[in-house]
RNA sequence: GUCCCUAUCGUCUAGAGGCCUAGGACAAUACCCUUUCACGGUAUGAACCGGGGUUCGAAUCCCCGUGGGGACGCCA
């Protein structure tokens, strides 16, 4: 791993003048811009920062860069606040909104203007466009060219009518600049990779690399913990932090998540809103560990609370490349989740996903007790309403289902433990030895017996312990499912 | 094309030059448990991208390839 040795060389986190000696308190943001859902790869970006600010007892800020006026949305806003809060990632701050920022951004603008660390270049689009299409065809990196930029002994050309001129950045020409990233260690570019990049458009709103910069340094960040596609806008960030006398934060960039099949997450293939694991059944205690462990570890853990992570979590443990989604671990861990969650909460999901498939609840059994008989041999939440179904609608079994188990040795057996069923003491206990002794006295296996009373109760031949079906379903319940069953 | 990042079982990962006969987890396979289906338990198979260095010793450090990814916008 590059850098692999220096990354580990940290002690305490200072400030950015070391010679403070005063732990700086850790301040983190999540930034994302409002123009779609909050995806699996955004959630964990929030998870770590809002990690890393929990176990520094820091500051953990929620900015939306809505910047981009033609595609941010409030909805995409309120998407991504129901996803941080369902995976329970509370801000301490904010939100704070960039478009409410506009005078900030103007001011420094005017005092960068002024200061001569920034200029006003009137290059119009179209010209930008040749610039960039003939750099290409002569196979270089495609960049501005500093026409417009302010140099001793330079004559600039007398600015164009009726052009509104865009503010560039005075990005210096020689030198490196570099870093040493938390997660890949020391990464540095040589200033001549960069260019004078925009800071204002032409009707002056700001632009993103600006922004950003002004927000981090106002909001006192220490701490920038975002994804991997930054990486190529931090050299330029530290210029503009520099040319603004600001202190220059901590820098940890996480690598992309794969999806399932290892190609890159869009939305036309496999990134869907976090809330959409709440849709599917997912609890966000399995989603949150399952997070935490893709990209980072703790030795050989696995399983374990937020607590926990917030008490482990460091940037010296995630790792430097990309994470495939694994879609089965994280059902494993959801199965997990679920056999621990209690029977009042699972009562509640189920309740919830029933009603909207139109089955109540209302006059059927425990809906607490049925879900204990199924959280630990359920997947999720989906599929543990689906369980439930049977408890709170009678069951009409196929044709094919009742040739198959209503036999006639099962329908004899089915009425003897009618009778048996409708004098016994409705207890697990002694209901199991109701079945047993009436498979025994009409010479059945037990199989033989439960299988067709499981087609009888709840129209499926596999479900729980016999005897905790017949409990749960109660006396009234059972007899009258008995009693329905064809020829019986 | 240029720049930047990256590489351990199928997947997520442990690994800080000797604790490595490379560990854990998911998945897979087998067996056990069992009134069905699951749960659970036990066991098994499965990896250091390639080539050069450095070193007594390299999964680990360096270089070069190769593969993968990102960036090169008046998007964020």
């Amino acid at each position: 791993m590059g850098g692999g040795q220096s990354r580990r060389c940290r002690g305490v986190e200072f400030g950015p003048f070391p010679y403070h000696r005063i732990p700086m308190k850790v301040r983190t943001r999540f930034a994302p811009s409002p123009t779609g859902f909050l995806h699996i790869g955004g959630a964990r970006t929030a998870l770590f920062s809002w990690a890393y600010a929990r176990r520094h007892g820091g500051t953990f800020i929620l900015r939306i860069e809505d910047t981009d006026v033609a595609r941010s949305t409030p909805e995409a806003v309120q998407a991504i606040i129901d996803g941080m809060q369902w995976l329970g990632l509370s801000h301490d701050e904010g939100p704070f909104y960039q478009m409410q920022r506009m005078e900030r951004y103007r001011q420094v603008i005017a005092e960068m203007l002024a200061a001569g660390t920034a200029y006003h270049c009137y290059t119009a689009k179209e010209e930008l466009d040749a610039l960039r299409a003939e750099q290409e065809a002569r196979k270089e990196k495609p960049r501005y060219d500093g026409r417009w930029r302010p140099e001793a002994g330079k004559t600039l050309p007398p600015p164009p009518a009726g052009v509104a001129p865009v503010v560039r950045f005075r990005n210096p020409v020689q030198g490196m600049v570099a870093w040493q990233d938390q997660v890949k260690g020391r990464i540095e570019f040589a200033n001549s990779e960069l260019d004078d990049f925009i800071i204002a458009r032409g009707d002056g709103t700001p632009t993103y690399n600006f922004c950003v910069v002004v927000d981090d340094r106002d909001m006192n960040i220490t701490h920038v913990i975002r994804g991997d596609d930054h990486v190529n806008n931090t050299p330029r960030q530290i210029n503009l932090l520099q040319a603004l006398g600001a202190p220059v934060p901590q820098y940890a960039h996480l690598s992309m998540i794969l999806g399932d099949d290892g190609q890159k997450l869009s939305k036309r293939h496999g990134a869907v809103s976090v809330m959409q694991y709440d849709e599917d059944g997912y609890l966000p205690e399995a989603v949150l560990n399952y997070l935490a462990r893709l990209g980072w570890s703790h030795g050989d853990e696995e399983v374990f609370s937020m607590e926990q992570f917030v008490q482990w979590f460091d940037l010296d443990h995630i790792t430097a490349s990309a994470a495939q989604f694994n879609t089965e671990k994280l059902n494993w861990l959801n199965a997990h989740y679920l056999k621990l969650a209690a029977p009042q909460r699972l009562a509640a999901e189920a309740t919830h996903r029933l009603a909207r498939q139109g089955v109540t609840v209302a006059g059927g059994p425990d809906v607490a007790q049925v879900a204990l008989l199924y959280r630990d041999r359920v997947g999720n939440l989906n599929e543990l309403a689906d369980a439930l179904h049977p408890y709170f609608v009678a069951p009409h079994p196929t044709v094919e289902m009742a040739a198959q188990h209503f036999t006639e040795a099962a329908l004899k057996g089915l009425r003897a433990l009618r009778e048996r069923l409708a004098a016994c003491n409705w207890q697990a206990a002694e209901l199991g030895q109701a079945v047993k002794q009436t498979a025994a006295e009409c010479g059945l296996k037990m199989p033989q017996l439960a299988i067709p009373l499981r087609v009888a109760l709840l129209g499926l031949p596999q479900s729980p312990s016999i005897d905790a079906v017949l409990e749960v379903l109660g006396r009234e319940r059972v007899l009258q499912r008995l009693a329905a069953v064809p020829s019986a």
